[in-house]
DNA sequence: ACGGGCATGTAACTGGTTACATGATTCA
DNA sequence: TGAATCATGTAACCAGTTACATGCCCGT
């Protein structure tokens, strides 16, 4: 997983490395499956390397361990991602795990990011669908952005959807 | 790009890296402007010390350059490749290369790939929205899934365009 | 006593990506 | 002559991923 997805789970709270990984699981249900814990480590060191978080050994009754906390610059990073509108690989799941983080700690409003969101979402389907105009009928090229705009637009749908979820977990507890 | 596109365009026919750049870029359309020409150069070298591909000089009046080809473990790894039914990470590129290069190549046959993915995707569905329901409803991570669930309708409704486009190409030159 | 969950880490691989360097040919 | 296109490559970086090693504590 994602160092930004790691870095706005710490934002939410200071945590150590199993805690990350129970929420990430948490977060993603079924999906959260096949987390390898190892990779969460790995991530928080490279993190810690430049400078985006910083830790504190913490010693409980169990056994000793690593909390890690949010620099500035890791605030600022988090920030910037929460306001990126990329739909970038993984794609939903970096998405849902966004709203979850910025609803969880606070940094910004769901709705504002699923806004934005789709503003670019809808961009993107004017592009692919002018492009997909400008080649010539039935090539393989216009076939691949037919894809392209039959998943903007379930993508689209999708964050209708979560639209309307996070407004009504708004309303109710 | 993937390692295993560009196997599958030398596959097609023996060529050197420019070429490859062109045509990748020609099946691409307007997906394919932002490539990087070095990494395919990256790419070819990477795929040579895994002995994927060879590569023979030849001299051009034009310039000097390699030509590579595939070797029995690389069409052994394309074959694999067709054969695979995951749906990975740039999925509609990466599977619309596929069609274009098996079609191209005549390695097999593009409706055959279409048909084993649309099992997959099926299955996929079927398991994606039965996880859906053993979540609890309203929860984050079932509207994570019906995420998940649009999108793959989505891709299924357009591996029916792939399949009838393809289908009618076979027909008409 | 021991299995399973809690908890942490590391070495190494792999592969995508970029920035940069180089030079030949063609054509206006 | 100089821009565009053809053509090739390399060094380095960054990040995701895995396999593996370690040890504690709790309940049965």
């Amino acid at each position: 997983m994602n160092q930004e997805v790691l870095l706005a789970l710490v934002a939410k709270e200071p945590s150590h490395g199993y805690q990350l990984l129970a929420r990430l699981r948490q977060a993603l249900g079924p999906l959260g499956a096949e987390l390898n814990p190892g990779q969460v480590y790995v991530t928080l060191g490279r993190l810690e390397k430049s400078g985006l978080v910083a830790s504190e050994t913490a010693d409980t009754k169990r056994s000793t361990r690593k909390v890690y906390v949010l620099t500035p610059a890791g605030q600022e990073r988090v920030a910037e991602w929460l306001a990126d509108v990329n739909w970038p690989r993984p794609g939903l799941v970096e998405f849902h795990l966004k709203l979850v983080a910025a609803a969880a700690a606070g940094l910004a409003d769901p709705l504002t990011i699923v806004d934005a969101q789709r503003r670019e979402l809808l961009r993107r389907l004017r592009d692919a669908q002018r492009a997909a105009m400008a080649e010539p009928d039935r090539s393989e090229v216009a076939l691949l952005l037919e894809g392209v705009v039959l998943r903007l637009q379930a993508d689209l749908r999708w964050l209708e959807a979560c639209e309307k979820s996070w407004t009504d977990r708004r309303r109710d507890p």
